[in-house]
DNA sequence: AGAATAGTGTCTATAAGACAGTATAGT
DNA sequence: ACTATACTGTCTTATAGACACTATTCT
């Protein structure tokens, strides 16, 4: 069959249809372990997973049972799967404006052992105490919050070991070649929360170094200082708070601009 | 309905399932216009479209019909949708060892109106000879190549519009931030090869100036002269040829590595 | 010789990182 | 005064781009 008569999309009845379609989303979430006064955080990246139950709705026996998984679910016709996992996402947490990113599609046959399920998969960020007031509406559910190496030493569901990895690569690479990381922050932050981000993916010396970070900030292009406001959470001398404003942060390889 | 609930994927019996699952490829080749002898190429940029037959196979009038569109098919239940572009695309130029990548998801309702259809879409690096090769074998099929500005004025089929719109921002920047502009190459090139090819996609002096680029092509990590190896195709002076090798392209914004 | 492409020499401006030092405020 | 954090001064090194120049080969 050539390539253009299958392209006519007129032949749908003859070929099988998806069993299922879903998105799944990796929430991550950054845990500040000590909160001392005058004190800069110390931060840690964890990865919400769910354990799936030993029975469904119908008090079957639940398929990849007692095993953890992403949330997620299916995709109604009415929406994309982004969306889905948006609204999914908005369900759990009760919180919305969260920054959610589609990164793979996950349709390996035999992946999902019930048959052609085809997933989306999203990381999502999501400020710590939205997550601890979901923990408390829904006891009943099994969640929990897992450091990266913890999650990928767990029983997993599905290909989620997969997923979970290639997550763990996305986010890493986007919180140090993107703007993302302010989405792990409150709008105006110090220097030194900012690197505590950071240094939950790095241990580069030009962002464990007090004096070399917080010379960087300055010449970082979506960065501005907010002028005027200062805070003492982090130190007990006043430091100068900062902003993420919209700037292209492409860094091209063969030219400065384009 | 909660989210975890829904993310024990059993209930697949309960929502609708799509009604097709497909790729779509835009393919992406370099025209050298001009090749005279000791010069360097004059090089543009094309996207191969084809063209929806009035009728499909069973002599029903075509939806879409007439408009032009990204070749594709429908993805087999034993492959992924990643695996079915490689397969059409290696049918449709009967190359293989082609560049493709994966580059979005459309499944937007409504989008196609016989039903709940979600198409992967790719983008491929083809080497111009090979599609020449496939219009000769092929006529039936009604194929040809545009420009990027001409292909967005067409009577586009479906969403394609927007499809190969993203398509051209993802090559047009993975052209620039990654190596993968040798796929449009030999594989020993010359400086001045390069450049034609980057020029397709930009026109900043620092690739546009044959001193800077001459300059610029030593530094870059992920290229390296052949030794002894020149070339006169695009000049009477001999010139050296280079080769792509594996090296990491990433430019992170916060740190020199990670 | 002339023409065209392929480079190199050298200067300038900018930037990143290292190291040392200063500044601020609570205890 | 002491201490911890928040910076700044200054040096070194690396790099990018601009401009002028040289090198090679065919016609």
């Amino acid at each position: 069959m050539s390539i253009q008569q299958e392209s006519n999309h007129n032949n749908a009845d003859k070929y099988p249809r998806p069993y299922g379609y879903t998105s799944d989303i990796a929430v991550f979430t950054i845990v500040s372990e000590k909160n001392e006064e005058y004190k800069p955080p110390l931060m840690s990246l964890k990865l919400m997973l769910i354990r799936r139950a030993d029975l469904n709705a119908e008090g079957e026996i639940n398929i990849e049972a007692g095993k953890w998984a992403l949330p997620g679910g299916f995709v109604h016709p009415s929406e994309t799967a982004f969306e889905a996992a948006k609204r999914e996402l908005e369900e759990e947490t009760g919180v919305n404006g969260i920054h959610i990113k589609h990164f793979g599609v996950y349709d390996k046959p035999g992946r999902d052992e019930r048959g052609w399920v085809i997933t989306n998969a999203h990381y999502a960020i999501v400020p710590e105490y939205s997550l601890s007031k979901r923990a408390a509406n829904d006891d009943a559910a099994e969640v929990d919050l897992f450091t990266l190496e913890e999650a990928l030493n767990l029983d997993l569901a599905f290909d989620h070991y997969e997923i979970i990895t290639e997550a763990i690569e996305n986010i890493k690479r986007d919180l140090l070649q993107t703007d993302i990381a302010g989405n792990f922050l409150p709008k105006h932050f110090t220097y030194s929360e900012l690197q505590a981000v950071l240094l939950t993916v790095t241990s580069d010396s030009a962002i464990a170094s007090d004096q070399s970070f917080a010379r960087k900030i300055k010449s970082l292009p979506f960065l501005e200082p907010v002028i005027g406001e200062k805070t003492q959470r982090t130190s007990k001398t006043p430091a100068q708070l900062y902003r993420f404003i919209d700037a292209d942060v492409v860094k091209p390889i063969y030219t400065a601009r384009y």
